[in-house]
DNA sequence: TCCTATGTTGTATG
DNA sequence: ACATACAACATAGG
């Protein structure tokens, strides 16, 4: 269920396997989950690479290790945990568990670091090379970089005219990591309605679109994707976000305190305060 | 049994 | 070619 934050909480779950050495990984090539990549060749590298440092962008992690050969070949590890993919750092000697699609064992450190996803709509992706892999260089500029301006989101707006705000915000080539919650905690924030056609918004609304995207992820990031990795769970943000409040029966706008709506807009189940996010103006 | 689920992609249609 | 809408993917839980 991760998105932008989530996924950088979860990328530091892997944090005690850095500076260590990969003995041994363990895969079960035909699970869904490595249909983007050769499993053939993790099987050939990862065994004797270390793994020297991990990053996110997006909803996208990459773990980068050196491998065992002469060349000390740059490996790139890609994960992308889809619905319900997690990562765990387990002591050495805990029996598998269902579902966990890729183990690295570094007995050096004895541990291994296991990759599960029982949905299995999560992608491992691989590649060996000193050359950014275009599934990882390819990823959009960040929201919270100075790339993401004002000007990119209204022209973003103006050729999908017609589409739904909410179906927009969740496509990543100009929203990197903004996932369902987000997109509906964005626009809650500044006040506009989620079926709002994206081509008849005022130069004010965009900016207060641009604005919120901005501050709900930078916010998420410092809640969530810098809390301690080593809890079973990331924490929710605060009582006075929608989120809190998005799922619950009988949910009530935490600004309004008049009820919340729910319908699908844009493919997804999406929440709005109707007191504050209005559909005509 | 039917419905839901914090994601992405392929395909059909306009 | 581009924009838009939606089924499909696989599984568990209410």
């Amino acid at each position: 269920m991760p998105e932008l934050a989530e996924v950088e909480y979860m990328r530091r779950r892997w944090n005690p396997g850095i500076g260590h050495l990969v003995a041994t990984v363990r895969l079960h090539p035909r699970a869904g989950v490595f249909k983007a990549c050769d499993a053939t060749e993790l099987a050939r590298w990862l065994p004797g690479a270390r793994l020297e440092s991990s990053a996110a962008a997006a909803k996208q992690m990459v773990f980068r290790l050196t491998a065992a050969d002469a060349a000390r070949t740059p490996l790139w590890l890609g994960v992308h945990l889809g619905m319900t993919g997690e990562l765990t750092v387990r002591p050495a000697g805990l029996p598998d568990k269902k579902a966990e699609h890729l183990i690295l064992d570094q007995p050096e450190a004895r541990q291994s670091l296991v990759f599960s996803d029982f949905r299995m709509f999560g992608q491992v992706q691989f590649h060996a090379g000193a050359e950014a892999p275009g599934w990882w260089a390819g990823i959009a500029p960040a929201v919270t970089s100075v790339e993401f301006t004002v000007e990119a989101v209204a022209e973003f707006l103006r050729r999908r005219a017609r589409a739904p705000l909410k179906a927009v915000l969740l496509m990543q080539e100009r929203f990197p990591g903004i996932g369902n919650w987000m997109a509906d905690e964005i626009l809650w924030r500044a006040a506009l309605h989620p079926a709002r056609r994206c081509g008849e918004l005022t130069p004010a609304e965009i900016k207060k679109l641009h604005r919120e995207t901005v501050w709900v992820a930078a916010q998420a990031l410092r809640l969530i994707g810098e809390a301690d990795p080593s809890t079973p769970q990331w924490p929710d943000p605060p009582d006075d976000w929608l989120f809190q409040h998005r799922w619950a029966e009988g949910g009530r706008c935490p600004r309004t305190k008049k009820p919340l709506e729910r319908a699908t807009i844009g493919g997804r189940t999406t929440c709005w305060s109707p007191a504050r996010q209005k559909l005509s103006r």
